[in-house]
Parts: structure tokens; C-alpha cells; sequence
DNA sequence: TGCTAGCAGTCTCGGCCAGAGAGTGCTAAC
DNA sequence: GTTAGCACTCTCTGGCCGAGACTGCTAGCA
């Protein structure tokens, strides 16, 4: 029984673990270091500071604990974050007030999905406080509802419309001596061929189709085809979208400059968060990444919650926030946890 | 003539002109108040440090200058900074690396004109190491190449392309009683009608179409009208870029965190962004503001260097870039002041 | 009259020191 | 195994001092 305990709480005696929960609670709210003192009163265990002090010696010899310097107290390391986060309970709990600003948010009908997400990084990080992220389901998965060639004067633009409602464009350079008929009829005949397929599908049909038509076409849908590879390739690249950004600034999070200006950097290299947001996407309900945990170069002293959404328990994208390693993890995972379940049930309302 | 040289340097002498620009220069370089004996050295002219402490204190009895305290040297005011700009030459000079960015930037083709700007914010920003900005031509002055509606499943989209290849959308509920049949026949009036209209124009011809119609068709025509509407109220609230943000909390920029944050916020709220681009773009070639010139409440210690760009000169929108007030103005208007002439022919080529 | 050299005065800054306070580790006793 | 007590270590604050940076003023000079 002693040992089953034991294990559950990852090789941490009943009492380490409730001095460490203990201690990692009362950081995360001031960033001070913890002393044995302010620990025997607050944790709930009836021993003396000085017990408290031996486990806290233990704790530091396995490397959950630092000391700044011999007289100050104890800060948490790495694993002690991990640690603390992965006995929270699951079940999320948010104020009344808050709950209620989610349920109100989701109750207005918005038109599409990159419309819903932009509102819902707003309504995150008024949540949390902190920055907030969102990758928009990625468009490998949507299906075509309509694609075709819009001339503009001197240019040609290929327009695709997804059946989520999101559209793509791309220019093409038609050849120089396909009219404007023939373009029309390479038009009329995109929409029909290419409904209810994948982009990456689109791509391929085009090309067949090319193979197999006659010049002037042939010439035209291999720029189509073209054109579609590239919307391919940029298809999950694009869409990251964030909010609430100035709380990285604020007071709250980052204490050094220099951690700021870093996490503004990474912020910035989209294809760093999309990497990011995508691991997170497969690890349902929500994935917690404490400083070097996240795979970005950088940002050693940030964490990232962050939860899947989607309709009908396929995930199309995910949707989270961005904080110092001692964020407030309890409501930022309740928080992201209960967006993103709202958020699933919208977006399956959405495309009902 | 002495009075006329006075009168030109706005009722400074000649010399407290020289002193004046040598130590705004020198602050922006250092960040440090300026000494009477360093500006003995650099401003060139042949005096002594006591002359020039003369001037000094006359000039911040003119309220040009501030003291940290007694024994520290003087900083720019706000008065300084403006004095400063508006004496620099108007001739535009950049390195020849730097010049050769732009120019290179420019040659490759890209497809829109929101596609061109997103680039040229990253530019912007890589030349002048401060956050840029750019207001993306509104939509008001653009023309409609294409207008459609789409059925996606259960709802129906109005799809709205213009002359510049931007592309609008809105979902229309359309009358539950309106049959597939309705809105193809609506949709193929559309483009045809609406082709080379503005969008605003197009709004009030939807109206007065829908009045002369018979049902069904008249009901689906309204509820386009009032897609047409949202999207010309929306026409310019829409597309502020952003780039290089992290800037704002490096190094070389603001010294106070609170001031870093006070920017982020107001780089969030793009509805003041855009109030203040849109001032920038009545005054060609560039306009300056520094401090509290900027319309924004808590971008006090920020400064704007902003020119407007466009095709055949009208003014299509504006870009930018923010920074402290000792930014470097002499390189943020060049820098402006050349990306914007390039911008300008890339639109310009762009539209032909 | 304007400029300048010299000088006294003011203020910041860095270093140093001492004392207070916080927190620890160890030891010895329960 | 727990705890009280204690010596120890280290930071932090405030006070103090001297160095250094500038200034403003005054008096003398062209």
C-alpha cells in the first residue's frame, strides 16, 4: 500500500509530495522563494520547519528544488512544475464569472472558423492573462466547395473556397497566348471536377487532367495544378493566430527583459508555433509544455497549455496560451480546457 | 539675414541651432545626457564648454532641454526632437546594402496587394530595427471584379472579389424558403451587375434591385445588400500589419517595461492604429510624430515615422514604423521615405 | 560685449561596512 | 522519526565616503 502510493506520486513520499504541491502553489503566486517556515504553516502538515527543511534538503537532492543563494528559500525546478501539473485534477474548474463570459461568447454565431478562432485567442487571454495562440484547422482536411479563375485586367487569380468557408488565392501566369474564352472554359470546368476534394487531391486530378486535354487547356490547368500545389504547401503554414500579446509585457509574467524579447521572437516565427501547436493537437485534452518541454529554441523560461479542438472528435486545429513557467496552470488548463470543448461544440454547430 | 537665419531655425541662433542638433544626435546614439564638455568636442564648433554651457541653459529655459539633475548633462524634450526633424535635410540616404535590400524586395512579384504589404512590414522593420506598421489600401476606392454567392451545405456565402485580387467574404442567411434554383439565378445577376462598382455603390444598388424585384429573389437580394453593407463598413477596419514587434522589447528601444507593455497594448487596439495611419497618409512625403503628436493616449514615449503610399498619387494607404522618441530619425524617414516610393511603383505595376 | 578659464557647488554612483533578517544544515535530545 | 536549538551563511538595506561628472557663477580678457 506504502509502496503504491509511493509510486503514484512518482517516487515521492506522501509527505514530499503535499510539501513540494505545497510549495509550488505558494511560488507560482508570489516568485519568491519558499522558506521551511512559511511551508509548515501553510501546507496542512502538523511537523515542524525543521522536518520540513530535511524533506526539502531531499527534494533538492532530486532535483525538484533550486536555491538561489543558502539564505533564501526554495524555488521549483523543471520537474517540479511537471510534478505539480501531472497530479492536478482533471476536472476544470472556472469562477462563475468567467464561465459565463465563455458561455456568452460562443453563443453568438460568428461566420467562420478563422472569424470564431480570432475571437476566441481575445477570450483566452482575457481569461488567463496570458498571451494566447490558435492554429486554424488546417486545410488538408477541408474539401473544395467551389474553384475558379478570376481575371483582373492583367492578371489571373485562382480562387478556391473551402467548404469551412475559408478561401484561397493564389496568381496564376497564364500562358501568353490562351484567350480570355479559354480561360472561361477551363473555369467552368474546374468547380464541377474539383468539388469535394482535398487540395492535395485537386492538385493531382489537375495534372492528370492536363495530361489528358487538349492545348490551349493543357497549358492553363498545369498553372491551375500549379497554383494548387502551392495552397497545398501552405495549407497548414499559414494560420496562426494570436491575442492578448501585451501581456508578455506585463507585470505578472516574465521577470527578466531579455525573456521578454525572446518569447516577442518566437511569437514571430510562425512556423516555430505551428510545429508547437501541432504536437499539441495529438495529445488530447489538453497538453502542458513546461519550459524546455516545448520544442522552440528560446523560449526555455516560457510554458504553453494548449488543447485540440475540432467537430466529432477529429482534431482540426488547436487553441492555447502562452506564460512564464510559473503560470497559474491550474486556471490556464481549465480555462483552455473549457474554450476548446466550447469551441469544438461551435465549430460542429458550424458545419452542420 | 541674421534675422532671417534666426526666423528659418525657428528664434534660435545659429549656434544654439548647431549645439541643439548635435546633442539631440548624440542622445539618440548614447541614450545618456549630453555634457557641455562632450558637445565642445563634436558639435564642431570652436568654442569652449562654458560658451556652451551658456547656451545650454538658455535653451532649457527655451524648454528644448531637461536636466536629470544638476550634475548630469541635458536630454532632448519633445521640443528638441520636433526641432531636430524638422531641420533634417530631406534628401533620403541608405547604406548601399540596405538600398539594395529594398530594391531587391521589390523585384520579386507577388500576388496582392495584402501579400506585398506583409513582406514590406518584415522589410521594414529588418532595415530600421524598430516595429512597423502598414495600413493596407481600403477597400473603399477598390473595384469589384467578381461577386457570388456559394452554398456550403447548410449555410450560403457571399463570396466578393476585387480589381486588386483582395477577396471578401460574409455568410448570408438566406430565406428558408429560397431554393437552390433562387440563389444560382441571384449569384449569376451578381457579378454582372456589380462588376466595376465599388463595394459601397454596389450596397445601394443591391437595395434598390431587391425593391424592383419579384420574391424570392427580392428577399435573397436584401440579405446581400446587407453583406455588401458590413463589408464597406468593415472596408477599412480591417488590415493593419504588424511587423517586427519584438523590437519593442529589445534593447535599443524603450528603457521602462511599463512603457514596453503601454505599446504592446496599443499596437492591439487597431481601431487608434488605424486613426493615426490615416492621419499620416494626408501628409506626403513623410510625416513625423513624436510623443504626445501621436493620437494615441499611452504611446507618449513612442514616435511614429509614417508615409503614405499609392499608384498615380493618389494615396492607397500607409506604412510605417514605431519606436522610442530618441529613435533614429535621420534613418527611420530614409527608410520610410524609400520603401514607400518602391512600394508605391510595385502597386502601381501591380494594377496596370 | 561676448567669450573663456577657473572654481566652488551639487548631485549621482560605486564601494564599503555594519546590522538586521531570512533561511539553512547540523546536532543532540525526545 | 521528529523536533528544538543553534551556529552559520548570505542577502538586503541604509549610511557613509570619495570619486567623478556637470553645472552656474565670477572675474578677467579680447
Amino acid at each position: 500500500m506504502a509502496t503504491t502510493s509511493a509510486r503514484a506520486s512518482g517516487q515521492l513520499s506522501e509527505r514530499k509530495a503535499a510539501i513540494l504541491r505545497a510549495l509550488v502553489r505558494q511560488y507560482i503566486r508570489t516568485g519568491e522563494p519558499v522558506g521551511s517556515e512559511m511551508l509548515a504553516s501553510t501546507s496542512g502538515l502538523r511537523v515542524s520547519p525543521a522536518t520540513i527543511r530535511n524533506e526539502l534538503a531531499a527534494l533538492e537532492e532530486l532535483g525538484y528544488l533550486t536555491q538561489p543563494h543558502t539564505s533564501a528559500g526554495r524555488a521549483p525546478t523543471h520537474l517540479a512544475y511537471r510534478f505539480f501539473v501531472d497530479l492536478l485534477p482533471s476536472r476544470p474548474h472556472l469562477r462563475g464569472s468567467e464561465r459565463l463570459a465563455v458561455v456568452q461568447f460562443f453563443e453568438e454565431a460568428l461566420a467562420d472558423v478563422d472569424e470564431i478562432l480570432r475571437g476566441t485567442t481575445l477570450l483566452l487571454s482575457r481569461l488567463t492573462r496570458y498571451a494566447s495562440l490558435a492554429l486554424a484547422p488546417s486545410l488538408k482536411e477541408s474539401v473544395i466547395a467551389r474553384c475558379e479563375l478570376i481575371g483582373l485586367g492583367s492578371s489571373t487569380l485562382l480562387l478556391v473556397v473551402f467548404d469551412n468557408g475559408r478561401v484561397e488565392k493564389r496568381l496564376v501566369d497564364v500562358p501568353e497566348d490562351a484567350t480570355e474564352e479559354d480561360l472561361e472554359r477551363v473555369s467552368r470546368s474546374l468547380s464541377s471536377a474539383f468539388r469535394g476534394m482535398t487540395v492535395g487531391a485537386a492538385k493531382q486530378e489537375a495534372d492528370r487532367n492536363a495530361a489528358a486535354t487538349r492545348e490551349p487547356d493543357a497549358a492553363v490547368l498545369r498553372k491551375v495544378g500549379g497554383a494548387l500545389g502551392s495552397i497545398d504547401a501552405a495549407a497548414e503554414a499559414e494560420h496562426v493566430l494570436l491575442g492578448g500579446v501585451a501581456n508578455i509585457a506585463g507585470e505578472g509574467a516574465f521577470d527578466r527583459r531579455e525573456t521578454v524579447r525572446e518569447v516577442y521572437e518566437a511569437l514571430e516565427r510562425e512556423s516555430a508555433l505551428l510545429h508547437l501547436l501541432r504536437e499539441a493537437a495529438s495529445t488530447p485534452p489538453v497538453s502542458v509544455m513546461i519550459g524546455a518541454e516545448n520544442s522552440i529554441p528560446g523560449m526555455l523560461e516560457a510554458s504553453v497549455v494548449a488543447a485540440p479542438f475540432g467537430a466529432g472528435g477529429g482534431a482540426m486545429g488547436t487553441i492555447g496560451v502562452i506564460g512564464p513557467l510559473r503560470m497559474d496552470y491550474e486556471s490556464a488548463i481549465s480555462a483552455v480546457r473549457i474554450v476548446a470543448e466550447r469551441l469544438s461544440a461551435a465549430v460542429e454547430a458550424l458545419r452542420s
